[in-house]
Order: structure tokens, then sequence, then C-alpha cells
DNA sequence: ATGGTCGCGATGCGA
């Protein structure tokens, strides 16, 4: 079984990218974040003429997870227990697009897309912490409730967890993904019991799924690595390799994320 | 080859 997930930063503008990586690598699953669309605009006779089922949660033009599959969609979940809500200014506070969990082929596949942060001095950053402290709290009570379910937790960390995982350790001093909250925070998820199941398969340093569109950052090779799949005990056993489709980050249309692909037995 | 932001939706915001 091969599953993957891809910040695609808005399905309309590149479903047909999202087919052709489906095709290109065979893959069974699909978890997409940064969808930027509501249910209703999403684009799925595309998916669905490949032989594809999709599960999506889209409020507006912001944030939009999906679950893309074709070894079944069952147990439809969106949001997670707990999950934080998000409301700034006049805006009232609501749990936003960014976490929809299914079933597919027997594993429990959450697609995330953990809040930016913004800046240290953001409330944003507030919102990002409790985000993934509720998140390890949900994964922790799913572990209890089952220990040898395979789990899932595919996306968009916009963290990076090591210096490694950085073009540039002095470039990202005093700014988001890589402060001692943030690290302590995905590090809490892992110790809960979700291991990173890509990194030895995809050894830096210079490994990197996410390059800005600015100032030349993707031939320059200045990234971070933030894309990533945790997965439970009985998931990482199963693990059998993973790539970074850097490819995919190549050309005209590309999103600014690669995807992360992982092959289980 | 991989090339000095992009997408959405409104002229700004979020990343």
């Amino acid at each position: 079984m091969r599953i993957a997930t891809w910040n695609c930063n808005s399905i309309r503008s590149r479903v047909d990218r999202a087919v052709a990586l489906l095709e290109r690598h065979d893959l069974d699953v699909l978890a997409l974040q940064e969808t930027k669309c509501r249910d209703d605009q999403f684009p799925l006779l595309p998916f669905e003429q490949a032989g594809y089922e999709v599960a999506h949660v889209g409020l507006n033009q912001w944030n939009g997870v999906a679950v893309v599959s074709r070894v079944g969609l069952e147990q439809v979940e969106v949001g997670f227990p707990g999950q934080p809500t998000w409301g700034s200014g006049d805006a009232e506070a609501v749990v936003e697009a960014r976490a929809l969990g299914a079933t597919c082929g027997g594993v429990r596949v959450w697609s995330l897309y953990v809040p930016n942060g913004r800046s240290l001095e953001d409330p944003h950053l507030g919102y990002k912490l409790a985000w993934l402290e509720a998140l390890r709290t949900a994964g922790a009570g799913w572990l209890d409730a089952q220990p040898e379910a395979p789990v899932a937790l595919m996306g968009d960390w916009n963290i990076a967890p090591t210096d490694e995982d950085v073009w540039s350790v002095e470039f990202y001093e005093g700014r988001t993904h890589t402060s001692p909250a943030e690290r302590e925070a995905f590090r809490a998820v892992v110790e809960a019991g979700y291991a990173d199941l890509t990194r030895e398969h995809t050894p830096g340093p210079g490994t990197y799924t996410y390059w800005d569109y600015t100032q030349l950052a993707f031939p320059k090779r200045r990234g971070m690595r933030i894309d990533f799949c945790l997965g439970s005990p009985a998931l990482a056993a199963r693990v059998e390799g993973a790539f970074i489709d850097r490819e995919e980050r190549k050309g005209k249309g590309a999103s600014d994320h690669a995807p992360v692909v992982l092959d289980i037995a």
C-alpha cells in the first residue's frame, strides 16, 4: 500500500498535477492540505474518473484538507476531538478546516494542516501550540483505546523539527517553525507514540519538502522539511520505504510543497 | 534544469 501527503496550495489550480501525481506513483491514498476551497467548489470529477473517492472539508478560501483514496474511505471525521477554534478581530471563533480523518484500506489516515504561527509575537503561535497539544492528547487517546491500530498523521506540520531540516539555522532565528516551543510540541506528538516514518528513508542534510516561492529559493536549495507522516507503532512496523517527490516542485505551476510518499506492507 | 512569489478574490490577506 502506498500513501502520500501533499500541500497542494489550491486544488482548483492544481487538480491536473494532483491526478498526475496519483497515477505517476500509483498511490492508494493521498492526503491533501491547503485545498483553498469550499466543499462545493472541490473538483471531484477528475478524481472519480481516475478511480478515487474523496472526502474534503473546506469552509472558505483558507485552509481546506482532503483524503483521496482508492482503497475505501470510511468513518470520515471532520476535525479531531478537542481541536481548538480560531477567530481574530471581529471573526467568530470556529474550528478551522485543518483536520480530516478517514479509514482507508484499514489505515486510519489523518490529513493535517497545522497552523502556521505567523510570528513569535502573534496570537496565531499560541493557537498553533494549543492545536498541537490538542492533537497530541487526541492521538494518545486513540492509542490508549486501540494500541494495535495503524494510524497515520500526515500533513503540513509547519515545524522543522531539527536544525538539519532548514537551509539556514541563522535565517530562521527569531521566526516560527524552528522555535523550541514548536519543536517541543512536535516532539510531544512523537513521544505520545507517533514516530516519524519518513526520515530514515529520506536522510538529510539538505532534504526538504517546502521551498518559498520568493527569492529563487528552490533552485538555490533553500528549503525546509516541514511535511511529515507520523505513525502509530502498528503502522511503523509496516513501513517499507519513503521518498520526497522533489520533481513535483519543478516547473511552472508547482505548489511550494513537494509530496511525501510512504510505502507500507 | 529548477529560475528574482502565488492563489483567492478583491485591490488586501495569508503563506
